[in-house]
Order: structure tokens, then sequence, then C-alpha cells
DNA sequence: GTCTATATCCCGATAGAC
DNA sequence: GTCTATCGGGATATAGAC
């Protein structure tokens, strides 16, 4: 079965596969090239082939993430028939996609790759930055700074959510996931009836040095 | 002069410091028994009379970290005058506690200790709940389950910007953490504000759960 | 209570054979 | 493109000397 020289047909595929698999098992922390390399089938050396070193694959692994979360956000808002259903739904959406698809939420937002190394990374970013922020601005008409006050509160809504629900907060009963992914949502639709308190000073006293939308 | 050696000295705080120390430099996953041994200027084996593993050590420092936790929360809550304001300034102190103490932070939210194992941690934990809950529920007088939406809405809010903080989602400008800080209580403001929309289905009918606000 | 020494395991990365 | 072999590093943890 097996000859003394084996070609893998995909390898590169084959390794973000894996690593996918292992981080949903063993979280981002218990990542390693020698183990994805050990459960593809091959030495620990083949990887070299295809990634200059083992933060390479990840960043593969990362722009494959950006963009199963971008068609994540999408799905969920096209379900919507109003701007702030649509915030809603987003936050909906990213909650869910955080436990759904954890590991790929995990290299997301935990595997600290560097931005400047993998400008691909950030490219990827781009077309969820601009569905976030376009979903936002909606709620602002010609309000620039405004919406990224409102949209920042509302990814860390999102986020905080997202995080407390992975980190075993809420428990594990059945259903938690669809409860808190609806709370979640629900606190977005309270800030957002609530934005008058964003704003306490009525003038743009602190222009924001945040980028709109998140990206590690 | 610091000793270089523990021999008669108290080792296990040493260890705990240096513990902290070292999270702070490389975050938790950085965190090693031998590095924390190395600076201790002990053996790597010298820890083991103290702590049974690096798991133990690292409750250790978590008991001490909800300690500072709780400390940090009643500071910040002393200087509010009304519960709005009191929760909001919770929210505060969360998020600069995140940053101001983050090896701290990280060893609270990031360490995955089996609270199982360490019973002490989870007892540790309780006035903090109580501090976070019971401030909110001074918002709900008589609800209960409206004061428990509200108080984990309140928390993700915190721990959102927290996070994303953290992350360097926001930059690394001047100001930047007391900004988010500050937009982090805003946010919860603006959430208690609107709660009515937090409970849709209990509160006073509202047919949409977000109709058209007055715009800004 | 700490040290020396050791066992065992993991990792990332490279050189050269085929 | 993959393998074999290897280097250099780090980790946790234990046994026994002092």
């Amino acid at each position: 079965m097996s000859p003394s020289r084996y070609h893998h047909g995909d390898l590169k595929a084959a390794l973000v596969d894996g690593a996918i698999e292992l981080i949903a098992e063993r979280g981002v922390r218990g990542f390693s090239l020698a183990e994805v390399s050990r459960r593809a089938g091959v030495t620990v050396s083949a990887p070299y082939r295809h990634f200059a070193d083992r933060d390479e694959l990840l960043a593969a692994v990362g722009v494959r993430a950006v963009s199963a979360f971008q068609q994540a956000l999408t799905a969920e808002i096209e379900a919507a028939d109003s701007p702030e259903q649509r915030a809603a739904a987003m936050i909906r959406g990213y909650v869910i996609f955080a436990v759904e698809q954890r590991a790929l939420f995990e290299v997301l937002f935990g595997a600290n790759l560097d931005k400047s190394r993998f400008p691909e990374l950030r490219q990827a970013w781009e077309p969820v930055d601009d569905l976030l922020e376009g979903g936002i601005r909606a709620l602002c008409p010609g309000d620039e700074d405004a919406a990224t006050v409102l949209g920042d509160a509302l990814e860390a809504i999102a986020h905080g959510h997202a995080m407390l629900l992975l980190d075993g907060s809420y428990g594990d009963a059945p259903g938690t996931v669809q409860h808190v992914a609806a709370r979640a949502a629900n606190a977005a639709l309270a800030l957002i009836a609530g934005r008058a308190a964003l704003t306490p000073g009525s003038g743009p006293a602190m222009p924001s040095p945040a980028e709109p939308v998140p990206g590690p």
C-alpha cells in the first residue's frame, strides 16, 4: 500500500484542513506544525515546501476564516429588513459563528498574527469591515463619527458575548448558544435605542483613534 | 539588594510575583514554570515543594487576580452616586483593569483553569459576581430576571471592549485606554437607557424591538 | 527547602538523500 | 515534493543527595 516514496495530492490544502481540525480540538494554543504534519501523514519537514514557517500556515487558515466569517455575517443580514434588524442580525451571526466555527474564530482573534507580514490577511478583512461599517452607517445617516462610535460599541457587544460564551461563562446547557446569541442581538437593539447616550458631549469632542473594524 | 536565593525566604510568594511579571511580559501563553524558577533564582524543581504542578501556581495567581479585580471595581463604584453611574463606573473600571493589570486580567479570563479543581478560585469569584449583579439589581427593582439579562449584557460590553483593547484593535495612540474606557461606560449608559428592548416579550408591548429613534 | 541530575516528551527548523 | 536524520531549544516532572 505504501510505496517507498509517497507524493501527496494536495498537501497544502490538506495542511490547512488539518490545522483547522487540530485547532478545533485543542485551541490555537495547542496548534503545532508537527502535529498537523502527523495527521496529514507526512513528516514534519514536508510542510516547509509549502509554508515558510508555522505562522504562514496559520495565516492561510486566517484567510479562510475571514472568508467564512464574511459569509456567515452576510447570510444573517439577508434575512433582515431594517437597519436595526440588520445590525442585530450581524451581532447574532457574530456570536453564532464564534461557537459553530470556533477554530476559525480563534484564529481570527487569538492567533496574534503579524498583520504587516501577511497583507493578504488585512486585505481579506476589508469586505468584512465594509459589511459591518456599512450596516451601521445606515443607522446614523450623515454622521460618520456617530457611526464609528456606535459600530465599535456594537462590535464590543458581539465580541464580549462571544468570548464569554466560548469561555463557558454561560454554562453548557442545551440551547445556550441560541439563547446567548439572541440576548446579544437584543442588547444591540437596546444600545441602538438608547444611543443618544453614546455621545454625551453633543459635539465631536473626541476624535476616535480607533479603527472601525477589528482584526488581529 | 534583591536576593538571588530564596533558601530561607518565601519562595512561594516570590514565584507568584515572578509569574505575574512573566505573564505581563509574555502573556499567559508564554508562562512556564521553568522560566519563573529561573527568574526567582532557583532550579526548576524547587517550585514543586510549594505547588503540585504548573496549574496550581497559576491558580494562586488567579486568586490574587480576583482579589485585585474586586478591589478595582469597588474603588470605581465608590465615586458614583446613582445606579446608572455606578454601573457605568464598573464597566469603566473593568476596562481599565484589563489594561493596567493586564497579567492578572489574562489569568482571570485566559488561563482556562479548572475551577472544579480549584474551588478557592470559584469562591473568590463570588464577591465579584455579587458586586456586578448586585449593582445592576438597583436598576431593575423587583425584577430579578431583567437584572440578570441586563447584567450579562453590561458585562459583555465591558468584556468586549477590554478584549478588543488588549488585542490592539483600537491602536496604541496615547489616551486610547481612557478613551475606550469612557466609550465603554457610555455604551453601558446607552444600553441602560434603551433596556426596554432587552426583554422584547415581557415588557410593555413593543411591536418592534427597535422602532425608529430620533436621530442625533 | 533547595540542589543536582535525569527522564521523557514536545516543538521549530535545516541539510541532504532520493 | 517528500523523506531521513539531526540540531538546538524548551517544557513538565521525579529521584535522591545535602
